[in-house]
DNA sequence: GTGAAAGCGCTAACAC
DNA sequence: GTGTTAGCGCTTTCAC
């Protein structure tokens, strides 16, 4: 393996000279232009590889930022992986993966990220729970947190989410706007707790519905991660007689996956989308423009999250991450899942 | 910063004693129970953490792993991650994420893998041309590395794959049993090459109609990742004339993702599916059970792809990572996209 | 059983 | 401009 102290020595020179010019700090400090191409010589010509962990000991800076996935929904894991990943590569940074689904205890996963002397940690997903587990030992730690699309309620750091207001805002009124006034909401919730986005689109849709004056048809159904309890709240709702006034006219999911699931429950009822029941979901995933029909959704910014949360674990003062939600505009993308409601009686089976 | 020292001093013994205590070498050589449980008392006092980056300089050893993205399928690569993760963590490796995409030049990221003393590279999709471009430096820098579903073709390493052939024949096997005659095949491809696993299953899918004696009936279409073709591909095949001998009667798809936009396709055709014609896929990504009908499909065990890429790379003795494939069982998924071959003409648009 | 001493490869005051 | 020296925190050989 060679070292700098080979290069010194077939340059002539001492390895202090040789950490000057490799680390670039040759410019504006000492060394000529002479000295610095001949120790740049000498270090291709010998093969020279940098070894960057002895440079992180004595640096005490390693350079590497810890990636957590509290909660694994694969498609928006790895796009907001790779926003980050582009990110930190732009800054000579690494990322770390720390845990996926929470296999290992989180304070031992802090306790790495000590060890390993990790520059900062993002955590994604976080639940309200979960985070409670780790937020203590990583404030201890002392090591920068920046949350992305979490459960904010607890978050005492800077948190990248989407804006789930305007988001759902805007889906509600997409379909307010083309005749919907009987809009139902379908939630998330895992086993104990509302998903954080979740509660929070469920707010944003109470509102919306008022301020457009559906406020008296407000109703928020429960899907749980389980597709079995979505399924079932669908039937029940378009089991409704066709002109009851609690019969939804569209249906509104908080992700494209339960909307997937609400639009097959429907065709398996003998409904038509959307000429029966206009259905919408959230997040724009990969496949969103493949459901039969095609799927009216809210797109986020998944990869730009990722990037965003790595500039804020790298640009500030770490002691300065005052904390703060940092939501990025989302953008409603009108498919074909959604229509104006029907005034006919819909489709028997 | 508490540093062993600062736990030599604590207990009254030297640094090397509390290096042997902290590293568990206590037990078959030197140290008695009593020092070693002052040792150990001094370090939870002062609340030690070990500085694993001055432990990985001395012994050269970073206990840590590249992964490399070479093309970002997101939830395949999630799930092959989760896998490695789960098998890195057990045997306390970490897992750093070397690329996404490629968009870095590949020497470089090798360069930093040296540098940065990685144990061993997991290539996730590498392509042959991306391959061909890397593997001499990551060859040249003694680096092992493992492939996961990737072109075999220049693989001078362990290749961790699905049984493309098995899955591919179970699924021919299926259509064909069920009466089908006429099967065709979407395979993928990207702008200038076929991708890997796609070309294989291509050989595979031949193979398989010649065994089942429909060898004359052979028809591989390409589809590109952009939809459009493969959209196009579809249509043309379900514009022949009903009775046609070249009209299919099965659609064969390469990945999940492609049998979605064949559905569509057919849908938009106004072909029912599976009753016009039956459509399967390749992968059992989550949505396949909520599409339009619910996909047949083939699953592979991406989790576990992972999880034995890293068992490859760490168990064995590094020069002896003997060139070699090793295929995972696939699994047969039957749903609703396919059924016999209705005898009656099509139902008209 | 335990410790002294040397060394891993690199950085950074400070002196010249 | 360049070199000397000390040090980062840890491991490991060897002597006692």
């Amino acid at each position: 393996m060679i070292t700098i102290t080979d290069i010194a020595q077939k340059a002539g020179v001492s390895r202090t000279t040789v950490s000057y010019v490799l680390n670039a700090r040759s410019e504006q400090e000492r060394i000529s232009e002479e000295t610095r191409l001949r120790v740049l010589a000498a270090a291709s010509e010998l093969g020279y590889s940098r070894n960057e962990l002895a440079r992180a000991v004595t640096t005490g800076q390693s350079r590497t930022l810890g990636f957590w996935v509290m909660e694994s929904h694969h498609e928006p894991v790895a796009r907001v992986l790779a926003g980050a990943m582009k990110e930190a590569d732009a800054n000579d940074y690494f990322i770390k993966m720390l845990g996926f689904d929470n296999y290992a205890p989180g304070a031992q996963i802090v306790e790495r990220c000590m060890a390993w002397r990790v520059s900062g940690i993002l955590a994604i997903h976080a639940g309200e729970t979960a985070l409670d587990s780790v937020y203590a030992p990583i404030a201890k730690s002392g090591i920068p947190l920046v949350l992305v699309d979490s459960s904010a309620a607890c978050a005492d750091t800077i948190h990248v989410t989407s804006d789930q207001k305007q988001g759902v805002r805007d889906m509600v009124s997409h379909l307010a706007e083309i005749g919907h006034q009987k809009i139902a909401f379908i939630a998330g919730r895992s086993d104990e707790e509302p998903t954080a986005v979740s509660s929070r689109r469920i707010v944003a849709y109470c509102e919306t519905m008022r301020e457009l004056g559906l406020g008296r048809y407000e109703n928020v159904q429960y899907g749980f991660w389980d597709e079995a309890e979505t399924r079932r709240i669908v039937q029940e709702m378009l089991s409704l007689p066709p002109h009851s006034p609690q019969r939804p006219t569209a249906l509104a999911c908080w992700s494209d996956y339960t909307a997937m699931v609400a639009i097959q429950t429907a065709a398996q009822m003998g409904l038509r989308v959307p000429q029966d029941i206009s259905v919408s979901g959230f997040d724009d995933i990969t496949v969103a423009p493949w459901t039969n029909p095609p799927l009216t959704t809210v797109a986020q910014h998944f990869e730009e999250m990722g990037s965003r949360a790595v500039r804020h674990l790298l640009n500030s003062d770490p002691t300065e991450l005052v904390p703060r939600e940092d939501a990025l505009p989302t953008r409603l993308v009108v498919r074909e899942s959604t229509a104006p409601p029907s005034h006919q009686l819909p489709h028997e089976l």
